[in-house]
DNA sequence: GGTGAGAATTGTAACGATTCACTGAACAAC
DNA sequence: GTTGTTCAGTGAATCGTTACAATTCTCACC
């Protein structure tokens, strides 16, 4: 190693004092051009502004990060990034992060209590300034605050408010709700709900919003059939039950917790001569690409996951640029319907 | 500010002098105890363990990273995040790189140069280890060298081998051969190719390896369809298309470029009285998780994109730690031939 | 009990930024 | 001219680690 700079052994990076003696400035000087550039006169700005770009400087984040006490990387943990209503999130969060000069270190927990606990310790380590934190559902949320050591975090997709942290939750009896006026105003009368396992909070949740619509309607009949999964596969099997049954004793609508249950389902009623929507109506929930693009396109319930992404990262940005007068909240939204053929008129 | 600890305003985490203190030892021993703690006798290393214990002590990671010259984070930046073989991947690298000691920064790009380029200049700032990249199909690869500053890069699933870093890529050629001569060996002379557009990589190299098989055997003729994409609906068209044919101008076998292809073309083809596999059989690409669910179970092949992640991280890891004796080198994966009932016998 | 070798431990100097009390210069007011 | 005020720019101290040279401890051996 007989090279001038040994320092770090493959890339050199020149530091702030580099920049400083070329522009003929001091060190600090330099700090201020990044971090409060109205103190330096118009001229200074510029040498310092040329100094940097002809080095190709780029200010080193670790020591700013030590240097402040704090960097201004969050971090977050998701359930499940195989699931497209979470990537939806993630790419809220990462846009609005963004947005608000946050950098995002994005964890994928895979359903897996220890990955979850071992990303946050990571955080720790790392010192972000906060996290988003999308947890297993059921899950207790006090260890994940302790793991966090005392920084911020904003739940996603937890259901029930929470007074030490922000949160954001969509409404998903209203979805339920929604799913199931929209097939009683249809003139459909004997309902059938289709999901599961009801301890999931989702599936109960959407499910007491379909009893409500239920109950407001006079002569409108609810059955309701838990499935241990919400797969397509699970959809098709649901659809054979369906399909073996007289055809006075089915209902004449269907309403799935999930669009793979329902697109599973409806290829195998269309497949064994039921027809759909004429006989059946459905509602899947999720609004998965395969719910636009299945043989009969899916109405269903589009959750706006994207919406809530930006949403946890605005709340905690917020909460992190003003420790003090921050009051934590919990913003719930309304999930949307959106109608396709599978319950046209 | 009259806090006896008024560092950060919110956590007030403790620091390797607090640890000595309570351990009884210098400050440099805490360091050895977690960087080399061969060099501590038994009884100080159990001294130190449990005041770090006992204070929860997490050490810092930009002092540390500020202190090494380098951390060992590694950033990987992702084409498609939506697309489950870059999830796969992204599983895979995150498992390799956790094992490997790395911590690591994942990014989307979504298919968006700037974007791209965005995180790979922020994975600079933050001096990464080393990046991994699934640039987009058809990029130059130069910029992001450069971007990367010198840093380590491996390539996923970029075509074509480079001198300058490693890089892990499948061999669709060899996917597409799999498919075709599983076809012909079945005793299916007719082939279709589907898939497009054409100046992706994959969906080339698919076509020149079904090319290959179909040379190899006599009497097997070859028809292709350029498609504009690879969606469900597009393979709902062309079902459409193959469906209004005469019954002797079809061909009896499709080979797909990707399942959603083949599960919207089969989709069509059932619902208009064309038995899937006995009048045409099929294959599709990928092994898409609705390729095994749908109704027609689809035969693909399988990438292995977790394999794919691991390999990658491996390489980065071995060339961050040894960036002397490193040879670069690209490492090519065969696909596999999953048979399922759409081209059962 | 003195010596030397090796093991265990210590203390100090980086690392590259931020911060803030301070100095200088320029200029206005008396 | 002196004093005051404002604005620009400076530089030393600091953040919490790591690395390594220097020091102390231990113990076998003569």
């Amino acid at each position: 190693m007989s090279e001038s700079r040994a320092r770090s052994p493959q890339q050199s990076d020149s530091r702030m004092g580099d920049v400083a003696e070329r522009a003929g400035v001091s060190h600090g000087t330099v700090s201020n051009f990044f971090n409060r550039p109205h103190l330096l006169s118009a001229a200074t700005r510029e040498k310092v502004a040329a100094a940097v770009d002809e080095l190709a400087f780029v200010p080193n984040d670790a020591a700013r990060t030590l240097a402040k006490g704090t960097g201004n990387t969050v971090g977050a943990v998701l359930v499940d990034i195989g699931n497209s209503f979470f990537v939806d999130i993630a790419r809220g969060i990462e846009s609005a992060a963004a947005e608000a000069g946050l950098k995002l270190l994005l964890a994928n927990s895979d359903v897996d209590l220890r990955r979850q606990n071992d990303y946050l310790d990571l955080f720790d380590e790392t010192r972000v300034r906060g996290v988003i934190l999308a947890p297993l559902d059921g899950e207790q949320l006090g260890a994940a605050r302790v793991r966090s050591h005392g920084r911020p975090v904003v739940f996603v997709n937890w259901p029930g408010e929470d007074e030490q942290s922000c949160g954001v939750i969509v409404d998903e009896q209203h979805g339920g709700y929604l799913a199931a006026s929209h097939l009683i105003n249809l003139g459909r009368t004997k309902l059938l709900y289709a999901g599961g396992p009801l301890h999931l909070h989702a599936v109960a949740d959407r499910l007491a919003g379909v009893e409500r619509a239920v109950a407001e309607h006079e002569g409108v009949t609810l059955e309701i059939i838990e499935t241990h999964s919400l797969t397509t596969k699970v959809g098709r099997i649901l659809g054979e039950q369906l399909a073996d049954r007289h055809a006075d004793d089915r209902p004449d609508a269907v309403i799935c917790a999930a669009d793979s249950l329902a697109v599973g389902c409806i290829e195998h009623l269309t497949s064994a001569g039921v027809r759909v929507p004429d006989d059946i109506a459905f509602t899947g929930y999720d609004n998965n690409h395969y719910a636009a693009e299945s043989a009969v396109p899916v109405t269903t319930i589009a959750q706006p996951g994207r919406e809530m992404g930006v949403i946890a990262a605005g709340l905690l940005a917020e909460e992190v640029d003003n420790p003090a007068t921050h009051e934590h909240r919990t913003v719930v939204l309304k999930p949307q319907l959106v109608v396709r053929r599978s319950s046209a008129q």
